[in-house]
RNA sequence: GCACCCGUGGCGGAACAGGCAGACGCGCCGGAUUUAGGAUCCGGUCCGAAAGGGUGCGGGUUCAAGUCCCGCCGGGUGUACCA
């Protein structure tokens, strides 16, 4: 019971991508080649996974945005690269090979495959030729290249670290992988485990991460979940004295200026201080029993647990104030994190909310050092004076009393200012087959040895099976084909590295393949990646703002230091779109049964519906459910479309009448898909077609503009027409409509009259009227003279062209 | 808990930079066409008979507030014992 169409879309979509394909007018020239000295425009969208059940509507409304804006430029006389490719490294693909007995390269071959084919239905513009996939060797070959980079200046290492490890995957996960203590991939209960694993110093970039957002054009948002990911924040390192033990205590704070307040230190449970003097330790076994039960707790409990604190006293150990001398005792909590800063704080109970709960379990003082609050009731995290606090004493100032408590610190050398950030370095390794083999060997006699750059790429062996091990080695621990071989340097038998790079690994760098993709003497060449470079606008989901986009820049920038690219920054500009939901108004997701298969449109409505309606439906950056009935409107709109050229009166420029109507459209159209507003440049276009439907006829020249700026929305339906009214080549390959100004505005404007605020009447007048003539216009109104008549008038408001607002009194 | 964003008809959403709230579309109502249904076309559609009232609630600033300010309530996203 498919509805009636208006126009063959089945036999028109498939016509006009083939003669694009054949023209390959979608190619982004080369410097060099003709075509380059047009200015450039890089569009990029996050490649997509190419997973098993193929595209889903949100693929479809995230390449959408950039598609009409590349669409757009090209028009504008822009040279535009909008590529395509796949990120297909990873763990469903390598799941679902595991479960059908396929190889994962065939799996992602076929996905990849479909993908293809769907995204071509759809008719997006993507420059075919640079298509990549991370999984290739000719890929892979730079992504090894640029961790042996890393390795050699220092940025990969190996340390032995309690990682996060997902049993139902069997891989260590990132801190990022392993949010809320749930596995990102499968969503079950992540352990703690010691390991010995590969580690990206991220960290050494924070300042750099944190300082390049103010040369980059990202959405408010955007910047702030960076800026909040990276955590940076500024205080002091202090030693405490550990009595009796020639030790110290090192703790961190942003508070250095409250030492005075420090009433007890916590410990994390973990802190090796404790193993250490063990002996002097009078309650050990109290002190195992409480770490045992706090391995216990899944994260899932310590939030739960978030107001109830736990803790053990140490007895035996006990720290001393550098400031003052003072004795102060130490505890062990879980509330205190080994990960964060030294794994030990000083505790200032009178101004820590968390500190001031652990005071009042376990009955310890609470010291007042800053004034304002009351402690009684809570801690005060106010500014205020300072008191009890020695040398400190009267300060008001925050930031005085601070840097007044560090040089005193730094005087008595008992600590120093520092800087401190959330972020933590990446674990970059996963025992997994389906992935980048990360190129070491490990040498008995050399160590660490980086496969030769020539030996690159170290090709993914062949494997029949390639389930993880048990304990979570990686599969290629199996195959001692793989595994031995001779160190590079001295030559002797030597062992390969047998873990795998992490999914993000690939997409870090992607952007800058795309420039040159089948370079095999370096990862791009310098010419191209200084024509093009940077990304002009980046789209893509929020979900990659922190982790994808804060990784590749890091990767970047490190490629800026050694000298192969030649921005700091790679992305210039970058937005984000919004969900699609299922009608029922909930997230798309397979166990809801609320999918919507964009292939399925395709078929009932045809691909120019399909992208039209995503972008109509609501905000571009904002969730918005989908409306079966809603995408109807859709349908009707270029269904009237297609029903111009049998009013087209076939000669004519823009008529009288329509003149300003087109000129307004243009720059409305032209301004809102500048602006991603795509809801309502459609909505624009809807309003002309009504105007010119109204009219009942429309000339050709007021066809072409109309099909012109509705291409980049339906551009298979537009090049049809152009062809059937004679239009010269591709409608894609036309110029984009220029409006004029003046025309933009009408000679006669309708004038709101207000008798104090309220809306009493309107009046046409020329658009250039003087104030007076418009005052005087107004109150000739009959409804407004009755509310104006036999009273004082106070006040005259007359905003041009807009509205007159006449305050009276009595 | 903290940070940011958002609350507008029956629905999705418009509203530059404080200036006619509800553009555009869906749905609905009526009419035309049709044997009928669908599709299409035309008209209507915030509430109210009207005066008037309307943008989550309560205050404020202003000639004028969806928009700015203060305090609530509700929802979303991010982050989470970060010292």
């Amino acid at each position: 019971m498919s509805e009636e169409v208006r126009y063959d879309f089945r036999r028109i979509d498939k016509k006009w991508q083939d003669r694009w394909d054949a023209a390959h007018i979608f190619r982004a020239a080369d410097p060099g080649e003709p075509g380059s000295e047009k200015p450039k425009f890089y569009a990029l969208v996050e490649f997509p996974y190419p997973s098993g059940a193929g595209m889903h509507v949100g693929h479809i409304k995230a390449f959408s945005g950039l598609e009409v804006i590349s669409r757009m430029r090209r028009m504008q006389g822009y040279n535009v690269m909008f590529p395509m490719g796949f990120d297909a490294f990873g763990l469903p693909t390598e799941n679902y090979a595991i479960k059908t007995g396929t190889h994962p390269r065939t799996v992602t071959d076929v996905n990849v495959e479909r993908f293809i084919a769907q995204l071509k239905s759809v008719g997006f513009s993507f420059d075919w030729s640079r298509k990549i996939d991370t999984t290739e060797t000719d890929y892979y070959k730079w992504t090894q290249w640029i961790f042996l980079k890393m390795f050699e200046k220092g940025l990969a290492f190996r340390d032995t670290a309690l990682v996060n490890y997902c049993p139902h995957c069997k891989v260590v996960l990132s801190n990022e992988d392993s949010q809320g203590g749930k596995c990102d991939i499968c969503h079950s209960d992540i352990v703690q485990k010691s390991k010995d694993v590969w580690y990206l110093r991220i960290t050494e970039y924070a300042d750099k991460l944190l300082q390049g957002l103010e040369e980059v054009d990202y959405l408010p948002n955007i910047k702030q979940q960076q800026i909040n990911w990276i955590g940076r924040s500024e205080g002091a390192f202090v030693n405490f004295g550990l009595k009796d033990t020639g030790e110290k205590l090192r703790i961190y704070t942003t508070r250095p200026d409250t030492l005075f307040g420090v009433t007890f230190m916590v410990m994390a449970p973990e802190h090796p201080l404790i193993d250490k003097y063990a002996s002097k330790i009078a309650n050990m076994a109290d002190v195992e029993a409480y770490r045992a039960e706090c391995a216990k707790k899944t994260e899932f409990d310590r939030t739960q647990m978030n107001k109830d604190k736990t803790g053990l006293k140490l007895d035996g150990l006990c720290a001393v104030n550098p400031l003052n001398g003072k004795e102060i005792p130490i505890y062990i909590a879980d509330y205190v994190m080994m990960g964060y800063g030294t794994g030990a704080i000083m505790a200032v109970p009178a101004h820590d909310q968390r500190d001031w709960e652990f005071a009042r379990k376990f009955g310890i003082d609470v010291i007042e050092v800053i004034k304002g609050g009351d402690i009684e009731k809570e801690a005060y995290a106010g500014d205020g004076e300072m008191v009890n606090s020695g040398f400190l004493n009267g300060f008001t100032n925050k930031k005085d009393s601070i840097r007044r408590a560090i040089d005193e610190l730094v005087k008595i050398g008992a600590g120093e200012g520092g800087v401190q950030y959330k972020m933590k370095d990446w674990a970059f390794n996963r025992q997994r087959y389906w992935g980048e083999p990360i190129p070491i060997v490990h040498c008995p006699e050399c160590g660490m040895v980086p496969v030769p750059y020539d030996e690159l790429p170290l090709c993914l062996p062949d494997m029949k099976e390639f389930a993880p091990g048990q304990g979570g080695e990686s599969p290629l621990a199996r195959m001692p084909e793989f595994v031995n071989c001779k160190c590079p340097r001295c030559g002797k038998d030597a062992r390969r590295e047998t873990d795998t790079m992490p999914q993000w690994a690939g997409s870090s760098w992607y952007f800058l393949r795309y420039i040159d993709p089948h370079n095999n003497n370096c990862l791009a060449d310098e010419k191209k990646l200084e024509y093009w470079l940077p990304v002009d606008w980046y789209n893509g989901g929020m979900e990659h703002v922190t982790r994808h986009m804060i990784y590749s820049r890091f990767w970047h920038k490190f490629l800026y230091d050694i000298g192969v690219v030649p921005t700091d920054e790679p992305y210039a500009k970058r937005t984000a779109q919004g969900l699609i939901l299922g009608p029922d108004g909930e997230k798309m997701s397979k166990s809801r049964g609320n999918v919507v298969d964009p292939l399925d449109v395709v078929d009932e409505y045809g691909a120019d519906v399909l992208r039209t309606y995503v972008l109509f439906m609501g905000d571009y950056g904002s969730a918005a459910p989908w409306s079966p009935s809603s995408i109807k409107g859709c349908k009707r709109f270029l269904d009237r479309v297609a029903g111009l050229e049998a009013i087209c009166s076939g000669s004519g420029g823009i008529s009288k009448d329509l003149e300003s109507s087109f000129h307004k459209t243009i720059k409305k159209v032209t301004e809102d898909i500048d602006g991603m507003k795509f809801n309502t440049a459609i909505a624009a276009l809807m309003t002309l077609i009504n105007e010119i439907y109204d009219k009942k006829s429309v000339t050709r020249d007021e066809l072409s503009i109309f099909i012109t700026l509705l291409n980049p929305f339906a551009p298979h339906l537009t090049e049809e027409i152009w062809e059937h009214i004679g239009g010269k080549g591709l409608l894609s390959l036309a110029k984009w409509p220029e409006y004029d100004e003046a025309k933009t505005v009408d000679s006669t404007v309708e004038i709101a009259v207000q008798v104090n605020g309220k809306l009493r009447g309107t009046v046409k007048i020329a658009a250039d009227a003087a104030k007076d003539e418009v005052i005087a216009a107004a109150k000739a109104d009959e409804k407004v003279a009755s509310f104006v008549d036999g009273k004082e008038i106070v006040k005259e408001i007359y905003v041009p062209g807009k509205l007159v607002n006449i305050v009276v009194r009595g």
